[in-house]
DNA sequence: GCGTTTTTTGCATAGTCATGCAATAATATA
DNA sequence: TATATTATTGCATGACTATGCAAAAAACGC
């Protein structure tokens, strides 16, 4: 299927070009560039390129392609919320076990989703301040961590 | 009223503390802190704060406090807008006017009111592709020529 | 090519956010 | 202090965005 990436492109040039607000409007222009989609759609596909909707500093909200600081912006928040959840870690075989601060569990199992780690399958929050990290087949524990501290360098087991 | 500036100071700080995603959830935190408004005194106050919602690189969005450098790239896409729609430009004692391309007289003139020069009072986009700028009292159409061309190195005129 | 699996899309609708208006609270003015 | 003015808020609702589900399209495997 090539339309859709043709039209990811174009809906990156268009937003990059024009003042965008809305799907209403970028749907309007995307027409005219000779895309005929829905609004469905373009919610899908500004989510997919993960464009953000920023203030324009004075009467509204225009949508924006991240650039690269943002990113990284995005990865350090992360980072905190691990940290700020954090208490201690361990692990066997296949899966890696965080306790957290009361109440952290979720934002620290969020924040590794988020990290992108290729150790990892799958993570979930228990209710007792947990975190279960599920790992790749052929992943140890060891791998895992180091790679954590790699990404969090502030990062100290225990 | 000192409630509100102190609650705008709350949200600033709930959100770059917390992975807030929606205005509902960050009522619920402002709950907890004390402070007791609707959705629609929040969306006020992020619209003021010129909160954005920015994608976390992969399962959804959250609210951000904007950054320096967002700022910037805000403004870079004024300029962008303004070299976009400028036609011409010419001034008497106290009004600038910028003839426009079809169509682009209101986004030049928000560029202008978004770029925030410390010279102009005002302006106001007419229905014939032309922005009026007013300006400061002792402020010369050249002053303000000057300062444009500061802001936008590309800027030549006419 | 044909059936199977995966991806993409539209439809309908749920979820979320913005705003006109009127009420209330704060502030300025006489 | 009484009155006028301005700022802030809630309510109700309209505007905008996201998503479950089923259908259609594309890609895959034989």
């Amino acid at each position: 299927m090539k339309e859709r990436t043709e039209r990811l492109k174009a809906i990156k040039a268009i937003i990059k070009e024009n003042r965008v607000d809305s799907q209403e409007k970028l749907l309007q222009l995307l027409e005219d560039h000779g895309y005929s989609v829905t609004q469905a759609t373009l919610s899908r596909d500004l989510k997919y390129l993960k464009v953000g909707k920023l203030s324009d500093g004075r009467s509204g909200y225009y949508y924006s392609i991240p650039s690269e600081e943002e990113r990284r912006e995005s990865e350090r928040h992360y980072i905190q919320d691990f940290l700020r959840g954090y208490v201690s870690i361990d692990w066997n075989q296949s899966v890696v076990v965080v306790r957290t601060f009361s109440g952290h569990s979720d934002s620290v199992a969020l924040a590794i989703d988020n990290m992108g780690f290729d150790e990892v399958i799958g993570t979930i929050s228990g209710r007792d301040n947990v975190v279960f990290i599920a790992l790749k087949k052929g992943v140890s524990g060891d791998d895992f961590i180091h790679s954590l501290k790699t990404k969090i360098p502030e990062f100290e087991e225990e």
